[in-house]
DNA sequence: ATAAATGATTTCGC
DNA sequence: GCGAAATCATTTAT
């Protein structure tokens, strides 16, 4: 690997007898005025051309500026510039458009909705009533844990933002100074605007990619926050007493059909200060449980029938005779009955 | 420390 | 979209 350039170094060292600025070799070209010279001159020039990548920063720098106020140059850059034509119909076809990629689609949505690259503080509120309409519920007592997650969303937003303005910068940055480079070089080789177009747009793809992949993360990121405190909706409490109470009550009292509708559930929910959700979810743990066993809880259905039954009783007696012989049996019977009748 | 209870979530069929 | 069932993650009881 080492060898080659060396090599061809050399080359161009005998090629050149020295190390002649190039005007005076020039000089002595135009001077000698006979075919042969010429012939040598182009071929030292296209050799000095050939090698020029090969050579100090210095020296390189040197050449090319020579090469440039060469009076051979109009003519060997059209020459360049004609053989380049041919080449780039060629490469041409492939130029394919890539159509808006359908992954980076999701994630943009994903961030979108997540407040993360929407608008500044709007964002974060959308994303927590998404988060809180997600959750179905447990609106209530979720301001200490959910301005900890907005916090945190904040932090992921906030390195998104400059991670991305990062990387558009560098894009930029790099964009313009490849741009330079081409136009600078496009003195010394034919460059068409195209190409040019054509550089820069791989160069913002690669960079898109990058920023693909800082949206995946993100995204990731805002999933294992979501997951770690929108799923603190795990970081439950136990309903109070009187709540459990309300619906067990009901529950019991509707054992031969214990669905509440959505009248009852949000009578229920108001009643409990809880949600209607969660009115729905303690029925449907409720039932399953009860089914699943319903020995175990015999005597909380016997307890909450004698207490309904002594309702009924007191009510119906207007209050008058305290009669407190409590006689679940009824409730009892009720029960086993629709037990016995498959409900369950 | 371990088991039981419990509210919430997920999965699946309708 | 609802409910059954299984499961998770926590709280409460032992």
């Amino acid at each position: 690997m080492d060898e080659q350039p060396r090599l061809m170094h050399s080359h161009a060292g005998v090629g050149m007898a020295g190390h002649p600025g190039l005007p005076q070799h020039m000089q002595e070209g135009t001077g000698g005025a006979d075919g042969d010279g010429r012939k040598q001159d182009i071929g030292d020039i296209l050799q000095q051309i050939m090698t020029i990548t090969d050579q100090s920063l210095d020296e390189a720098q040197a050449r090319k500026h020579a090469l440039n106020c060469h009076r051979m140059k109009p003519a060997l850059f059209n020459v360049l510039c004609e053989i380049k034509e041919k080449t780039v119909l060629s490469i041409r076809g492939a130029q394919e458009e890539e159509p808006p990629d359908a992954q980076l689609m999701r994630l943009d949505n994903m961030l979108l909705a997540e407040g993360v690259s929407g608008p500044e503080k709007g964002g974060g509120s959308a994303a927590a009533a998404a988060a809180a309409a997600a959750s179905g519920g447990a609106g209530a007592d979720n301001s200490a844990e959910h301005s900890d997650y907005r916090a945190k969303l904040a932090q992921i937003r906030q390195i998104y933002h400059t991670e991305l303005e990062k990387y558009e910068q560098a894009c930029n940055e790099f964009t313009t100074h490849v741009m330079n480079l081409l136009r600078e070089q496009s003195r010394t080789r034919p460059i068409s605007p195209k190409e040019i177009e054509r550089m820069v747009a791989i160069i913002h793809r690669k960079f898109s990619s990058i920023q693909m992949q800082l949206k995946q993360s993100t995204c990731e990121a805002v999933m294992i926050l979501r997951s770690r405190f929108l799923d603190a909706r795990r970081k439950r409490r136990n309903f109070n007493k009187q709540a459990t109470e309300i619906l067990n009550e009901y529950f019991y009292s509707h054992l031969s059909n214990p669905y509440p509708s959505e009248e009852a559930k949000e009578e229920l929910a108001k009643k409990c200060s809880i949600t209607v959700s969660q009115v729905s979810n303690w029925f449907g743990n409720k039932r399953i449980r009860y089914k699943k066993n319903i020995g175990k809880f015999q005597e909380e259905a016997n307890m909450y029938a004698a207490r309904t039954a002594v309702n009924a009783t007191n009510v119906s007696s207007h209050g008058s005779q305290a009669n407190s012989p409590s006689t679940p049996n009824s409730a009892v019977l009720k029960m086993s009955h629709f037990h016995k009748n498959g409900i369950f």
